[in-house]
DNA sequence: CTTCTTTTTAAACGATCGTTTAATAAAAGG
DNA sequence: CCTTTTATTAAACGATCGTTTAAAAAGAAG
């Protein structure tokens, strides 16, 4: 409890203390479980302090959640434009479409000090926490990043139907989220077999998997509607 | 707010009437969001009557689960096993093991009175949640199940290592567990393509997703290690 | 310095939480 | 009938919640 104190290092303005203490306390017991009292203890300051700068319980979430999902999303359309630079106006192949919207979020919960899968549970919880104003931050954050993607899968499938490829992207990102939500329940269920400190190994094996889905159904599809 | 007080029908058991009355406010607003008290009046009885059957608010949401979940996975324990009588001793193909892991849900969330795909949330979210109490519930819950998919799965892929079965079975759960909890979420990013009412639709597209998701990950690692 | 804005703090507000107590009502067993 | 167990209820307990108030401290600008 008391070293808790030590992870939120001193002399930084009181605004990025507040959000990083948040965002481990988030983190461990979700939204509705951490207090703001908390959260500004760990800051090392008080509850009112925390309310001047982000108004409110629900500002300081959505603050959190955007002072970390944003620069990942910037990072997927990065390398989506790079995969479309290096394919030379050709349509993308799937597997370097995943491999922009899964590859930033792997490196976000590779930190300096070594991996921190902690922090990937914190995305796919506030996929899954009831908080209705959190769709509207999920709608404001990733409605872009979803047209953009949406449209570098037309591309790469022009005999596809919209409705078939909107379905497997969903499921891509359910895959995504549900593997970085339950990530700790791998190990004890493997007895040890599989470690759940090794991120890079997952994302590696997810873009495998959610490609391979993808492209099943999406070629099961086809086969199907030519009978 | 008046009108939930008739979701719940009168005459039943007074124990009957807090779990469905829990489930409903669960689904809609979490374990943490929701209230004793606020089940208690749904329930047209008092918390001190909840506390006299469950205990606690935390053996109230784990009744809850286990009088949910307990019949879905006897269901498909059943399925596997009618699968396994109609394959005479060989090997289940793939597609026949996801079968019976995902079908059964899709069947719980279809009710008398039509599709629920809220009671799907529900389970998706139960396994995001960060309180640890669900974490014993979840073993004690799954483990069977999933020991026993194990057994069929080895049995399918004699070649595959253990590891690497485990690894992909994970994504096919959290590929199930996330469809679920972001099920809602597909109707408003698709411009209201994709409906999200109908459930048996979901689960067909998800057992072709999860099994060629799956199948590509083992035909991938099998031909790397030939390499 | 003075003036004005920004930031921090201790203390309190009203509301609501999970849980318990103790008394009463209903049901069951003999 | 009486006795014993089971079930329900109103009321209260102590604790804690998100938020606000009002005053002091710290900085910025002149």
């Amino acid at each position: 409890m008391k070293k808790s104190t030590k992870s939120v290092p001193r002399g930084t303005g009181t605004r990025i203390r507040i959000l990083t203490a948040a965002e481990h306390l988030f983190t461990a017991r979700g939204f509705a479980g951490v207090t703001m009292r908390e959260v500004a203890r760990q800051a090392q300051t008080n509850v009112a302090s925390a309310h001047y700068h982000f108004g409110s319980k629900e500002g300081l979430v959505i603050e959190m959640l955007r002072h970390r999902i944003a620069p990942i999303n910037a990072e997927r359309l990065r390398l989506l434009e790079e995969a479309k630079r290096q394919s030379g106006g050709k349509p993308l192949k799937p597997i370097n479409i995943f491999k922009a919207l899964l590859l930033p979020i792997g490196q976000a919960a590779t930190g300096s000090k070594g991996p921190d899968p902690s922090f990937m549970q914190l995305v796919g919880r506030s996929f899954t926490e009831p908080a209705s104003f959190l769709e509207k931050v999920h709608r404001r954050l990733f409605r872009e990043l979803s047209d953009t993607f949406m449209v570098e899968l037309k591309l790469s499938h022009p005999k596809a139907q919209e409705e078939d490829l909107f379905w497997n992207l969903h499921f891509v990102v359910a895959t995504m989220l549900g593997a970085l939500a339950n990530h700790r329940r791998l190990a004890p269920f493997s007895g040890g077999l599989c470690k759940d400190k090794d991120v890079a190994e997952m994302i590696q094996r997810l873009i495998v998997f959610a490609t391979g889905g993808f492209a099943s159904s999406i070629r099961n599809i086809e086969t199907n509607s030519n009978q």
